[in-house]
DNA sequence: GGTCTGACTTGACGAAAGTTAC
DNA sequence: GTAACTTTCGTCAAGTCAGACC
């Protein structure tokens, strides 16, 4: 199995298999194949990253205002007078950090006439490029149907040329094949650094890694790479270091590669491993809680949430870089609130924090009693801006789940939480007797399940009211034609008993079949309904792409009958094309 | 142990593409 | 045929975690 494994991924074929245990053994080959080096391939050749295109300069009609008077601006500062005038109808310049920031990294590349001049943003005038840029966009749309498809036989061209690689002999999709343009930081939250001056980045900028006897890829007419290295430890192909936080961006492989679904499968197979001891482990963070050490019980009180709440890890963030944002490790006094009854419940802690994105989390939760008491230990002679568990970081968490379980983290109850929640609620909610509509809404609703347990949210779209609405109407419509089609039916049932001929009985039967069908239609609608509105805040794509093993979903479409495209897109497929030919029906996490 | 940093995953958002309604 | 709306997908920011170093 293991040989066939290896040849079938060389082909870039996924093996079909439907024991189990057996791709578990040759997965846990590959592992030990894998781990012995460190090595990620053997041969690795592409292009280098596509370049931003140049800054085209604005016409000579289009200009800059300051202090009411046209101003010409030079090259450079006028590009980053475009990035600003971009975004005039975004909130974003209606922020004082934006601005400022904004105003100070334009001024720095100013020509030192222009920073004489240019002293104050709100005399500063955008409006005619703001315009400009608007019709720009919009001209673009317009576009005739031959101008359009001009441009995608470029940009395919592009994705041809760029956006492809050649590993240990197959040809994978690289993810992100460009380098991102210049432009205005757009941090998330309350970012210190919204408005900071994104560098445009140059091949002098960028470290290529290839292998030694590849062709290694020109860089564009005059310039030169950073480095080329030949280093197959890594998975990059190109990295540059970014200017805002000097942190590095790396240029990938798409998910749909043999690498990336190797990692997800793995990272799954890791998860169910956890299913295996979690019991033991959730008794020793129990015992734990009545430890005489200060850290071990911080630490068991920490697991706690982040098993049973799905919390990230947390870690530490320098102050001041970055939105203030936290996690369960990184929780302090201030975000949390013990009420020893509330609501006819004893000992619930309320949560109420910004997470990853500055997205609030924010739950009551009943807890188990030594948790509370724990947690009152815990806040004793502390301020709000202290933190909770004082005495742990994720890096000892961390140590400790590794001496647990081989492979264990803190994420990996996000995604053990997650897949075993959807396994389950699929199993309480699927009727087979439903129809294909009715299972999908049993989907949704455990795959929403799983979005709410990790906080997964939108934003409610724009037009969510509008097309609520719409969809009303249709049922309305709907309903009205049932009414319609009844009567009828009734005409021909009079008709029939009137006449007694073949024609008539046949006009009745069809008159039939067509309130089935209406009727049908009405219930798939309505189900529609239900599912956009329980949908309304709640953001089902994370999870589907990042937390719940495919392989649930895929024997669940099978089970049921529901065609796999009913639930994953093309892309998610792709993604996912590792478990669709592995699994069968009988698959349990 | 703590800190720093490189590599990699996760995440919301919005533009582009696709679909439906008129 | 096109406007309106929905879905998909690319983008890039923001996390996690491990290993090097002290």
């Amino acid at each position: 199995v293991y040989k066939a494994l290896t040849a079938a991924s060389l082909l870039g074929l996924w093996i079909c298999n439907s024991a189990l245990t057996v791709s578990d053994v040759a997965l846990s080959r590959w592992q030990e194949e894998k781990s012995d080096d460190g090595v990620k391939w053997k041969q690795l050749e592409h292009q280098g990253p596509y370049f931003a295109p140049p800054y085209e300069p604005l016409p000579e009609d289009v200009q800059f205002y300051y202090d009411g008077q046209p101003m010409k601006l030079s090259l450079a500062t006028e590009e980053i007078a475009t990035f600003y005038a971009k975004m005039l109808d975004h909130e974003y310049t209606t922020k004082v950090v934006f601005q400022e920031n904004f105003f100070n990294d334009w001024r720095k590349e100013m020509t030192s006439e222009e920073r004489k001049k240019i002293k104050h943003l709100e005399k500063c005038g955008f409006g005619e490029m703001h315009k400009y840029f608007v019709d720009k966009n919009e001209t673009r749309k317009a576009l005739p149907k031959e101008e359009k498809q001009k441009l995608k036989e470029g940009a395919d061209k592009i994705q041809e040329e760029f956006g492809y690689c050649i590993l240990d002999g197959h040809r994978e999709k690289i993810g992100n094949f460009k380098t991102e343009p210049p432009g205005l930081f757009r941090g998330r939250g309350d970012h210190p650094k919204m408005g900071m001056l994104k560098k445009r980045i140059m091949p002098e900028d960028v470290i290529i890694n290839c292998s030694k006897d590849s062709k290694i890829p020109a860089p564009p007419p005059g310039h030169k790479w950073k480095e080329v290295r030949f280093d197959n430890k890594v998975t990059w192909l190109a990295s540059w270091t970014e200017n805002i936080q000097s942190s590095i961006k790396y240029i990938m492989l798409n998910p749909s590669s043999k690498l990336k679904g190797e990692k997800d499968w793995q990272k799954y197979e890791v998860a169910r491993r956890l299913k295996g001891v979690v019991n033991k482990i959730r008794s020793q963070y129990r015992a734990d809680w009545k430890s005489k050490e200060m850290k071990k019980r911080q630490r068991s009180v920490a697991l706690y949430f982040i098993d049973k709440l799905a919390l990230r890890a947390g870690n530490e963030k320098e102050e001041g870089e970055t939105a203030d944002t936290v996690g369960c490790c990184s929780l302090r006094v201030e975000h949390i609130k013990l009420h020893p009854k509330l609501d006819g419940q004893e000992y619930v802690v309320e949560f109420d924090f910004l997470g990853k994105d500055s997205i609030r989390y924010y739950n009551k939760v009943p807890v188990e009693k030594p948790v509370f008491k724990n947690l009152q230990l815990f806040l004793e002679n502390k301020d709000d801006g202290d933190d909770l568990f004082d005495r742990l970081s994720t890096n000892t968490l961390n140590k400790h789940l590794q001496d647990l379980m081989d492979g264990l983290t803190a994420k990996v109850f996000r995604t053990y939480n997650a897949s075993i929640t959807l396994q389950e609620q699929l199993k309480a909610l699927t009727d087979s007797e439903d129809n294909v509509a009715a299972k999908l809404l049993s989907y949704n609703r455990a795959n929403r399940a799983v979005a709410i347990l990790c906080n997964h949210q939108r934003s409610t779209p724009k037009t969510f009211e509008k097309s609520m609405q719409n969809l009303q109407t249709k049922i309305d419509g709907k309903k009205e034609q049932l009414t319609d089609a009844r009567v009828e039916l009734k005409r021909a049932k009079a008709d029939l008993k009137a006449k007694k001929d073949v024609r008539s009985k046949a006009n009745v039967e069809k008159k039939k079949k067509l309130i089935e069908k209406i009727k049908e239609q009405l219930a798939k609608l309505e189900i529609q309904a239900t599912d956009k509105e329980e949908n309304k805040q709640i953001a089902l794509g994370t999870s589907k792409l990042n937390y719940l093993d495919p392989r649930i979903s895929v024997a669940w479409c099978k089970k049921f009958g529901v065609p796999i495209e009913k639930i994953y897109n093309k892309m998610q497929r792709e993604k996912f094309a590792w478990a669709i030919d592995m699994t069968d029906e009988d698959f349990e996490f």
